[in-house]
DNA sequence: TATGAATGAGTCTTCATTCAT
DNA sequence: AATGAATGAAGACTCATTCAT
């Protein structure tokens, strides 16, 4: 047993690997890990089938890189800016920003998002991924409101609270699509909601 | 092609059929539908392979059966007990309730919910089973709080709202165990959040 | 992970096993392990690729299969015929009919038996079998020996020099045809030779 | 096809031909000719896989040239010792000296000897080299006990014999460990045989 | 000469589905 | 209705060999 998987050093052999990544987690966001083969990977990457097992260890492993790569663009797009600055005074206007935000990202990356929460709940690592993002993302929002002198009260818990609501919110807008739901309404509700559960740092 | 797919009508072909659902639901709920095949369900029945294919046009067929027939007692359980009386004052216990209702439920059919939340993301035909029953379920609490003179406003938003809190705190305090956490703080966050939700109909 | 190994039950079904086994173990004998293929021997078999591996684990497992089916067949024939009998003064006889014996079966059996011992040099289990049935066999003529008062004076690691020198003289005879040797005499001196062996038991 | 196989004849490629026929063959009577694959080879050698490639045709090819640099090593060292002298009084000390050298031979190159006896068995070309080979060393032993006043009756057939006792003998020491099985009483009836083989002669 | 990335045919094995009984 | 043997297409992965650089 040899060669085992090579880290490309070539500018070519790692473009050729990030095409795989790419070609691999699209399809598999697409169709779903069980109905996509690596024959279509490769002929998506434009790659021989065999080139594939020099960079993966199987096809798992273009899962979980691919996952590594742009998981972070679908479930936690706002981790990238960093430099998110707010007032207190404008609380709301942060929420409707991050529920737009989310919304947005829901929207563009809609397959992908609901086929890995697919494997969030079958597959152990990319349940740990998840998570892991999760508590960051969690952690991130936290370190925001401290800056914005929110009390350290069970905080910790409410930016749960609150995530939830915003990622229901969102999966409800972009999805659903329930008849007989106003989601004006619903957004004004959440965001009312949001307010009332930090209302002793918004008074 | 002949014969197809039957409708047993005789007692025990029934319960074979019955049988086939049950096994074949459990084993996907337990091991995922694409690790789970067909000669295990036959055997898990007790059946044979062969009269898998006479009541069921494929594997696929078995699962969306085993959903319509199971799945109600994994997501919905509280559909069951139509008899729900509760008093404005108790709004409280009720949510409280719920709650334990709905951890209980996630601990017991643990690995089944999961599974299925999977097939969810991924599978057109399960996703319209979950949604139409998700909007029997809202419906069903709608219906509850306008006996009790909740007023019809935005009600059916704000049941889906309330919702998605309960289900994404017992969704916590099921799986995650998020080290820093604390369980009896949040529900009772998200207790208050339901109730400031409702706080016209319950001055 | 289901259906595992079935043993056949059905005349047919048993038939069917053995064909395969048949097939398996020929071309394995005649081309080589690596060199033959599960799909050649499915076909050689006359059935599909599918069933092969419901009767065995895998395409090594029809190599041991066939290897203690027939494995006798090829190198110890003699096994087969459990009613030797003889008397001292046919010693020579005997070992004349022993040698006559193997170097029809080499004959018969020759890539086979070739095939096998190129196997039992790299492959555990193969080795395992043959050691356990070279010791059957030497077990074996031991018994015939004492049978007929031969004295149990290192009988064991006489035998076992007897079969080298017989095994070897067949094999010279059955292969090499080197050109300057005499066949008849180098018969004649591995016999006066395992006499000599004998030489106290003899006389 | 262009270049076709290359004869080195700098230096530096001659080295570097050589290190692959070293690590070609030493990994191949470790693993066996299937177990070990060309990119290993490459690797154990310090050279890339395309390389390999112009020095020789294919890995078979490794195999023979190793074969032919290396076979004699491990199969009958010794030939490299052409200065055997002894005095036919010393006959038994030979034959003593013979036995160690092979039992020594086997216990060094254990893994290689059975690999290629393997091969022997299973390879037209590698039969072969062995065939010349053992030709050779037989040849050389007559040779010897010409030079001691052996007669030369049936001498071709008696060394056959005799090398087949000790190679038997040494390889039962070397590998089988028959537990009922006494070396050093097998050992010393082999040398009475061997001299009884040589009666003639050593009166 | 040399590299090591790339190829793609070939291999074992699985499994949904069909069929002979 | 029922059995379970049989089918064969499809999939993951390997590796000797070639090729672009």
């Amino acid at each position: 047993m040899i060669g085992n998987i090579r880290e490309p050093k070539q500018q070519r052999a790692i473009m050729k690997k990030e095409k795989i990544i790419k070609a691999g987690f699209d399809l598999i966001c697409e169709n779903g890990y069980y109905n996509t083969n690596t024959a279509e990977i490769a002929k998506e990457a434009g790659v021989s089938t065999g080139i594939v097992y020099q960079y993966f260890k199987d096809k798992y492993d273009i899962l979980i890189e691919g996952l590594e790569k742009y998981g972070n663009d679908i479930f936690f797009p706002m981790l990238k800016t960093k430099d998110v600055k707010f007032d207190k005074k404008d609380f709301d206007k942060l929420l409707k920003q991050m529920i737009n935000h989310y919304i947005n990202n829901h929207k563009v990356s809609n397959v992908a998002h609901e086929e890995i929460m697919s494997m969030v709940h079958s597959d152990k690592r990319v349940a740990n991924y998840y998570y892991k993002r999760e508590l960051e993302m969690t952690n991130f929002l936290k370190e925001i409101l401290l800056n914005n002198n929110f009390k350290n009260d069970n905080l910790y818990e409410k930016v749960h609270i609150m995530m939830g609501l915003i990622d229901n919110l969102c999966h409800e807008v972009t999805y659903h699509k329930h008849d007989n739901m106003n989601y004006d309404i619903m957004t004004n509700l959440v965001i009312e909601n949001i307010k009332n559960l930090f209302k002793n740092d918004l008074d």
